[in-house]
DNA sequence: GTTCCTGCAAAATTTTTGCATCAGT
DNA sequence: ACTGATGCAAAAATTTTGCAGGAAC
Protein backbone atom coordinates (compact mmCIF):
# COMPACT_ATOMS: atom_id res chain seq x y z
CA UNK A 1 0.00 0.00 0.00
CA UNK A 2 2.27 2.33 -1.23
CA UNK A 3 1.67 5.90 -2.17
CA UNK A 4 2.44 6.71 -5.79
CA UNK A 5 1.22 10.00 -7.86
CA UNK A 6 -1.55 8.32 -9.44
CA UNK A 7 -2.59 6.53 -6.36
CA UNK A 8 -2.94 9.35 -4.95
CA UNK A 9 -4.83 11.44 -7.98
CA UNK A 10 -6.96 7.96 -7.20
CA UNK A 11 -7.97 8.43 -4.29
CA UNK A 12 -8.72 12.32 -4.58
CA UNK A 13 -11.03 11.65 -7.68
CA UNK A 14 -12.29 8.74 -5.58
CA UNK A 15 -13.23 10.57 -2.75
CA UNK A 16 -14.57 14.09 -4.72
CA UNK A 17 -17.04 12.08 -7.04
CA UNK A 18 -19.03 10.71 -4.17
CA UNK A 19 -17.91 6.74 -3.86
CA UNK A 20 -17.10 4.87 -1.32
CA UNK A 21 -14.05 3.51 -0.29
CA UNK A 22 -14.58 0.06 -0.27
CA UNK A 23 -11.70 -2.71 0.45
CA UNK A 24 -12.18 -3.96 -3.44
CA UNK A 25 -11.79 -0.27 -5.05
CA UNK A 26 -9.16 0.18 -2.27
CA UNK A 27 -7.11 -2.83 -3.41
CA UNK A 28 -7.85 -2.55 -7.10
CA UNK A 29 -5.88 0.68 -6.73
CA UNK A 30 -3.39 -0.42 -4.75
CA UNK A 31 -2.03 -3.09 -7.27
CA UNK A 32 -2.72 -0.69 -10.14
CA UNK A 33 -0.46 1.90 -8.84
CA UNK A 34 2.65 -0.81 -8.59
CA UNK A 35 2.17 -1.58 -12.27
CA UNK A 36 2.56 1.04 -15.04
CA UNK A 37 1.33 -1.29 -18.02
CA UNK A 38 -1.35 -4.02 -19.07
CA UNK A 39 -3.07 -5.94 -16.47
CA UNK A 40 -5.89 -8.50 -16.97
CA UNK A 41 -8.17 -8.07 -14.27
CA UNK A 42 -7.18 -12.11 -13.87
CA UNK A 43 -3.60 -10.48 -13.37
CA UNK A 44 -5.41 -8.22 -10.58
CA UNK A 45 -7.28 -11.05 -8.75
CA UNK A 46 -4.63 -13.18 -8.69
CA UNK A 47 -2.49 -11.02 -7.14
CA UNK A 48 -4.99 -10.27 -4.44
CA UNK A 49 -5.71 -13.51 -3.83
CA UNK A 50 -1.75 -14.19 -3.42
CA UNK A 51 -1.36 -11.67 -0.88
CA UNK A 52 -4.49 -12.97 0.82
CA UNK A 53 -7.22 -11.16 0.22
CA UNK A 54 -10.66 -12.56 -0.64
CA UNK A 55 -11.49 -9.89 -3.01
CA UNK A 56 -14.24 -11.29 -5.17
CA UNK A 57 -13.62 -11.03 -9.01
CA UNK A 58 -16.66 -9.40 -9.93
CA UNK A 59 -15.65 -6.85 -7.44
CA UNK A 60 -12.62 -6.50 -9.60
CA UNK A 61 -14.52 -5.83 -12.87
CA UNK A 62 -16.74 -3.50 -10.68
CA UNK A 63 -13.68 -1.64 -9.82
CA UNK A 64 -12.17 -1.32 -12.99
CA UNK A 65 -15.30 -0.11 -14.68
CA UNK A 66 -16.00 2.21 -12.35
CA UNK A 67 -11.90 3.68 -12.22
CA UNK A 68 -12.21 3.85 -15.98
CA UNK A 69 -15.57 5.69 -16.18
CA UNK A 70 -13.50 8.08 -13.96
CA UNK A 71 -11.08 8.57 -16.43
CA UNK A 72 -8.52 6.79 -14.00
CA UNK A 73 -7.91 4.01 -15.69
CA UNK A 74 -6.99 3.15 -19.53
CA UNK A 75 -8.73 -0.08 -20.68
CA UNK A 76 -6.76 -1.64 -23.67
CA UNK A 77 -7.43 -4.59 -26.18
CA UNK A 78 -4.12 -6.48 -27.62
CA UNK A 79 -6.50 -8.81 -29.23
CA UNK A 80 -6.64 -12.18 -27.36
CA UNK A 81 -9.76 -11.61 -26.27
CA UNK A 82 -9.05 -10.29 -22.69
CA UNK A 83 -9.14 -6.90 -21.66
CA UNK A 84 -6.08 -4.91 -20.27
CA UNK A 85 -6.43 -2.00 -17.76
CA UNK A 86 -3.68 0.36 -16.53
CA UNK A 87 -3.47 3.47 -14.58
CA UNK A 88 -4.06 6.61 -16.39
CA UNK A 89 -1.84 9.51 -15.66
CA UNK A 90 -3.34 12.71 -14.97
CA UNK A 91 -0.84 14.94 -16.36
CA UNK A 92 -2.25 13.12 -19.75
CA UNK A 93 1.28 11.50 -20.69
CA UNK A 94 0.30 8.09 -21.97
CA UNK A 95 1.90 5.30 -24.17
CA UNK A 96 1.08 2.77 -26.18
CA UNK A 97 1.67 -0.85 -26.95
CA UNK A 98 4.11 -2.90 -29.22
CA UNK A 99 2.65 -6.79 -29.09
CA UNK A 100 4.64 -9.44 -30.11
CA UNK A 101 2.65 -12.00 -32.22
CA UNK A 102 4.57 -14.71 -30.92
CA UNK A 103 5.25 -14.65 -27.36
CA UNK A 104 2.35 -12.41 -27.00
CA UNK A 105 4.41 -9.88 -24.86
CA UNK A 106 3.49 -6.48 -24.38
CA UNK A 107 5.67 -3.47 -24.51
CA UNK A 108 5.48 0.27 -23.89
CA UNK A 109 5.80 2.98 -26.14
CA UNK A 110 6.13 6.75 -26.42
CA UNK A 111 6.60 8.43 -29.83
CA UNK A 112 5.84 12.08 -30.19
CA UNK A 113 5.03 12.38 -33.54
CA UNK A 114 2.67 10.03 -33.56
CA UNK A 115 0.65 11.69 -30.89
CA UNK A 116 0.86 15.02 -32.86
CA UNK A 117 -0.26 13.08 -35.96
CA UNK A 118 -3.25 11.81 -33.85
CA UNK A 119 -4.20 15.46 -32.47
CA UNK A 120 -4.49 17.21 -35.91
CA UNK A 121 -6.57 14.03 -37.16
CA UNK A 122 -8.72 14.35 -34.06
CA UNK A 123 -9.57 17.67 -34.92
CA UNK A 124 -10.20 16.93 -38.38
CA UNK A 125 -12.91 13.96 -37.90
CA UNK A 126 -16.50 14.61 -36.55
CA UNK A 127 -16.31 12.66 -33.70
CA UNK A 128 -15.24 14.65 -30.62
CA UNK A 129 -12.25 12.18 -30.08
CA UNK A 130 -11.33 12.08 -26.27
CA UNK A 131 -9.25 8.92 -26.35
CA UNK A 132 -6.77 6.60 -28.53
CA UNK A 133 -4.73 3.41 -28.89
CA UNK A 134 -2.45 2.52 -31.04
CA UNK A 135 -1.20 -1.02 -31.15
CA UNK A 136 1.99 -1.97 -33.37
CA UNK A 137 2.40 -5.70 -33.85
CA UNK A 138 5.25 -7.10 -34.91
CA UNK A 139 8.02 -10.25 -33.49
CA UNK A 140 9.83 -9.48 -30.22
CA UNK A 141 13.96 -8.76 -30.30
CA UNK A 142 13.85 -12.20 -28.53
CA UNK A 143 11.43 -14.22 -30.69
CA UNK A 144 13.00 -13.25 -33.80
CA UNK A 145 16.38 -14.46 -33.16
CA UNK A 146 15.04 -17.69 -33.19
CA UNK A 147 14.55 -18.03 -28.88
CA UNK A 148 11.07 -19.30 -29.38
CA UNK A 149 9.36 -18.93 -25.94
CA UNK A 150 6.06 -20.18 -24.90
CA UNK A 151 3.13 -18.15 -24.86
CA UNK A 152 3.10 -15.80 -21.89
CA UNK A 153 0.02 -14.06 -22.80
CA UNK A 154 -2.54 -16.71 -21.82
CA UNK B 1 -21.47 -14.60 -54.65
CA UNK B 2 -20.22 -11.62 -56.60
CA UNK B 3 -16.43 -11.68 -57.34
CA UNK B 4 -15.12 -8.43 -55.95
CA UNK B 5 -10.95 -7.64 -56.07
CA UNK B 6 -10.98 -9.10 -52.92
CA UNK B 7 -12.17 -12.05 -52.86
CA UNK B 8 -10.75 -12.80 -56.23
CA UNK B 9 -7.31 -12.34 -54.40
CA UNK B 10 -8.76 -14.46 -51.58
CA UNK B 11 -9.39 -16.80 -53.82
CA UNK B 12 -5.85 -17.11 -55.34
CA UNK B 13 -4.39 -17.06 -52.19
CA UNK B 14 -6.54 -19.72 -50.45
CA UNK B 15 -6.10 -22.10 -53.63
CA UNK B 16 -2.30 -21.57 -53.99
CA UNK B 17 -1.72 -22.64 -50.04
CA UNK B 18 -2.77 -26.40 -49.67
CA UNK B 19 -6.16 -25.94 -48.69
CA UNK B 20 -9.74 -26.76 -49.64
CA UNK B 21 -12.84 -25.00 -50.93
CA UNK B 22 -14.77 -26.23 -48.26
CA UNK B 23 -18.39 -24.54 -47.66
CA UNK B 24 -17.76 -22.81 -44.78
CA UNK B 25 -14.77 -20.74 -46.46
CA UNK B 26 -16.22 -20.18 -49.48
CA UNK B 27 -19.76 -18.50 -47.58
CA UNK B 28 -17.03 -16.58 -45.13
CA UNK B 29 -15.07 -14.87 -47.54
CA UNK B 30 -18.42 -14.16 -49.75
CA UNK B 31 -19.90 -12.44 -47.15
CA UNK B 32 -16.63 -10.52 -46.00
CA UNK B 33 -16.18 -9.61 -49.74
CA UNK B 34 -19.55 -7.90 -49.48
CA UNK B 35 -18.42 -5.60 -46.62
CA UNK B 36 -15.09 -3.41 -46.41
CA UNK B 37 -15.58 -2.86 -42.81
CA UNK B 38 -15.79 -4.80 -38.82
CA UNK B 39 -18.09 -7.94 -38.85
CA UNK B 40 -17.92 -9.80 -36.19
CA UNK B 41 -18.08 -13.76 -36.06
CA UNK B 42 -21.85 -13.66 -34.66
CA UNK B 43 -22.63 -10.73 -37.78
CA UNK B 44 -21.31 -13.73 -40.49
CA UNK B 45 -22.64 -16.69 -38.87
CA UNK B 46 -26.06 -14.30 -38.68
CA UNK B 47 -25.93 -13.60 -42.23
CA UNK B 48 -25.62 -16.73 -43.33
CA UNK B 49 -27.83 -18.17 -41.50
CA UNK B 50 -30.33 -15.72 -42.81
CA UNK B 51 -29.38 -16.93 -46.23
CA UNK B 52 -30.31 -20.01 -45.47
CA UNK B 53 -27.01 -21.63 -45.05
CA UNK B 54 -26.36 -24.00 -41.85
CA UNK B 55 -22.88 -22.75 -41.64
CA UNK B 56 -21.97 -23.46 -37.81
CA UNK B 57 -20.33 -21.02 -35.99
CA UNK B 58 -17.14 -23.01 -35.32
CA UNK B 59 -16.34 -23.28 -38.65
CA UNK B 60 -17.05 -19.59 -39.20
CA UNK B 61 -14.38 -19.02 -36.01
CA UNK B 62 -12.05 -21.50 -38.21
CA UNK B 63 -12.03 -19.72 -41.52
CA UNK B 64 -11.67 -16.64 -40.02
CA UNK B 65 -8.54 -17.54 -38.23
CA UNK B 66 -6.92 -19.19 -41.82
CA UNK B 67 -8.17 -16.35 -43.42
CA UNK B 68 -6.07 -14.50 -40.57
CA UNK B 69 -3.05 -16.53 -41.07
CA UNK B 70 -2.68 -16.21 -44.72
CA UNK B 71 -3.27 -12.77 -44.75
CA UNK B 72 -6.29 -12.28 -45.91
CA UNK B 73 -8.14 -10.82 -43.26
CA UNK B 74 -7.39 -8.50 -40.44
CA UNK B 75 -8.28 -8.56 -36.62
CA UNK B 76 -9.67 -5.95 -35.29
CA UNK B 77 -10.44 -5.25 -31.38
CA UNK B 78 -12.58 -2.03 -30.61
CA UNK B 79 -13.21 -2.51 -26.79
CA UNK B 80 -16.59 -4.26 -26.60
CA UNK B 81 -14.42 -7.82 -25.78
CA UNK B 82 -15.85 -9.12 -29.75
CA UNK B 83 -13.51 -9.61 -32.23
CA UNK B 84 -14.36 -8.06 -35.62
CA UNK B 85 -12.74 -8.86 -39.14
CA UNK B 86 -12.01 -6.86 -42.25
CA UNK B 87 -10.89 -8.01 -45.54
CA UNK B 88 -7.22 -6.63 -45.65
CA UNK B 89 -6.70 -5.12 -49.10
CA UNK B 90 -3.24 -7.29 -51.26
CA UNK B 91 -2.34 -3.41 -52.21
CA UNK B 92 -1.85 -2.80 -48.74
CA UNK B 93 -3.81 0.05 -48.14
CA UNK B 94 -5.87 0.05 -45.41
CA UNK B 95 -8.05 1.89 -42.77
CA UNK B 96 -8.30 2.88 -38.96
CA UNK B 97 -11.03 3.31 -36.87
CA UNK B 98 -13.40 5.71 -34.77
CA UNK B 99 -15.41 4.40 -32.42
CA UNK B 100 -18.15 6.14 -30.31
CA UNK B 101 -18.36 5.89 -26.76
CA UNK B 102 -21.70 6.13 -26.44
CA UNK B 103 -23.72 4.55 -29.35
CA UNK B 104 -21.01 2.47 -30.25
CA UNK B 105 -21.00 2.56 -33.87
CA UNK B 106 -17.55 2.30 -35.85
CA UNK B 107 -16.57 4.30 -38.62
CA UNK B 108 -13.65 4.12 -40.74
CA UNK B 109 -10.92 6.35 -41.75
CA UNK B 110 -7.56 6.95 -43.35
CA UNK B 111 -4.69 9.48 -42.74
CA UNK B 112 -1.34 9.68 -44.89
CA UNK B 113 0.43 11.67 -42.05
CA UNK B 114 -0.41 8.85 -39.49
CA UNK B 115 0.54 5.78 -41.66
CA UNK B 116 3.85 8.06 -42.08
CA UNK B 117 5.21 8.49 -38.16
CA UNK B 118 4.06 4.72 -37.95
CA UNK B 119 6.00 3.82 -40.52
CA UNK B 120 8.95 5.95 -38.89
CA UNK B 121 8.10 4.77 -35.51
CA UNK B 122 8.19 1.04 -37.08
CA UNK B 123 11.59 1.55 -38.00
CA UNK B 124 12.75 2.88 -35.17
CA UNK B 125 11.63 0.09 -32.57
CA UNK B 126 13.41 -3.12 -32.10
CA UNK B 127 9.86 -5.47 -32.93
CA UNK B 128 9.94 -6.52 -36.38
CA UNK B 129 6.95 -4.97 -37.01
CA UNK B 130 4.07 -6.38 -39.32
CA UNK B 131 0.49 -4.72 -38.71
CA UNK B 132 -0.82 -2.20 -36.79
CA UNK B 133 -3.95 -0.63 -35.47
CA UNK B 134 -5.37 2.57 -34.11
CA UNK B 135 -8.66 2.81 -32.63
CA UNK B 136 -9.69 6.76 -31.63
CA UNK B 137 -12.72 6.69 -29.61
CA UNK B 138 -15.37 9.48 -28.73
CA UNK B 139 -18.82 10.90 -28.98
CA UNK B 140 -20.04 10.60 -32.84
CA UNK B 141 -21.97 13.63 -34.06
CA UNK B 142 -25.39 12.03 -33.90
CA UNK B 143 -24.63 11.28 -30.14
CA UNK B 144 -23.16 14.24 -29.81
CA UNK B 145 -25.86 16.63 -30.74
CA UNK B 146 -28.43 15.14 -28.18
CA UNK B 147 -30.07 12.16 -30.33
CA UNK B 148 -29.46 9.53 -27.57
CA UNK B 149 -29.27 6.52 -29.73
CA UNK B 150 -29.44 2.54 -28.38
CA UNK B 151 -26.88 0.86 -28.32
CA UNK B 152 -25.70 -1.22 -31.55
CA UNK B 153 -22.89 -3.52 -31.13
CA UNK B 154 -24.58 -5.65 -28.65
C1' DG C 1 -9.31 -43.53 -51.28
C1' DT C 2 -7.17 -40.46 -48.31
C1' DT C 3 -6.99 -36.36 -46.06
C1' DC C 4 -8.87 -32.33 -44.76
C1' DC C 5 -13.09 -29.75 -43.69
C1' DT C 6 -17.53 -29.21 -41.60
C1' DG C 7 -21.20 -29.06 -38.27
C1' DC C 8 -22.91 -30.16 -34.00
C1' DA C 9 -22.33 -30.31 -29.23
C1' DA C 10 -19.70 -29.67 -25.23
C1' DA C 11 -16.09 -27.21 -22.86
C1' DA C 12 -13.29 -23.36 -21.57
C1' DT C 13 -12.91 -18.39 -20.87
C1' DT C 14 -14.07 -13.93 -19.88
C1' DT C 15 -17.40 -10.76 -18.22
C1' DT C 16 -21.94 -9.53 -16.21
C1' DT C 17 -25.76 -9.87 -13.06
C1' DG C 18 -28.65 -11.15 -8.77
C1' DC C 19 -28.86 -11.10 -4.20
C1' DA C 20 -28.03 -11.32 0.69
C1' DT C 21 -24.72 -9.36 3.74
C1' DC C 22 -21.55 -6.07 5.23
C1' DA C 23 -19.16 -1.57 5.51
C1' DG C 24 -18.62 3.51 4.84
C1' DT C 25 -20.38 7.88 5.69
C1' DA D 1 -29.45 4.11 10.01
C1' DC D 2 -29.18 4.49 5.13
C1' DT D 3 -27.11 3.70 1.07
C1' DG D 4 -24.00 1.82 -1.55
C1' DA D 5 -20.19 -1.79 -1.99
C1' DT D 6 -18.78 -6.51 -1.63
C1' DG D 7 -18.48 -11.45 -2.35
C1' DC D 8 -20.31 -15.52 -3.77
C1' DA D 9 -22.70 -18.03 -7.12
C1' DA D 10 -25.10 -18.34 -11.27
C1' DA D 11 -25.78 -16.64 -15.88
C1' DA D 12 -24.49 -14.72 -20.28
C1' DA D 13 -21.53 -14.24 -24.08
C1' DT D 14 -17.61 -15.31 -26.84
C1' DT D 15 -14.31 -18.46 -28.49
C1' DT D 16 -12.13 -23.11 -28.61
C1' DT D 17 -12.02 -28.08 -28.90
C1' DG D 18 -13.53 -33.09 -29.83
C1' DC D 19 -15.42 -36.00 -32.84
C1' DA D 20 -18.02 -38.47 -36.37
C1' DG D 21 -19.62 -37.88 -40.96
C1' DG D 22 -18.94 -35.81 -45.44
C1' DA D 23 -16.58 -33.34 -49.14
C1' DA D 24 -12.46 -32.02 -51.86
C1' DC D 25 -8.74 -33.41 -54.42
Amino acid sequence: MQETPWSEHASAVLGSSGHRWGAARLAVVDVLSSHSCCLTARDIADELRASGQTTGIASVYRALDLLHDLGLVQRLDVGDGTARYEPADPSGEHHHHLVCDRCGRVTAFEDERLELAIEALARRVDHAIDAHDVVLRGACPTCRTGQVLPHTHA
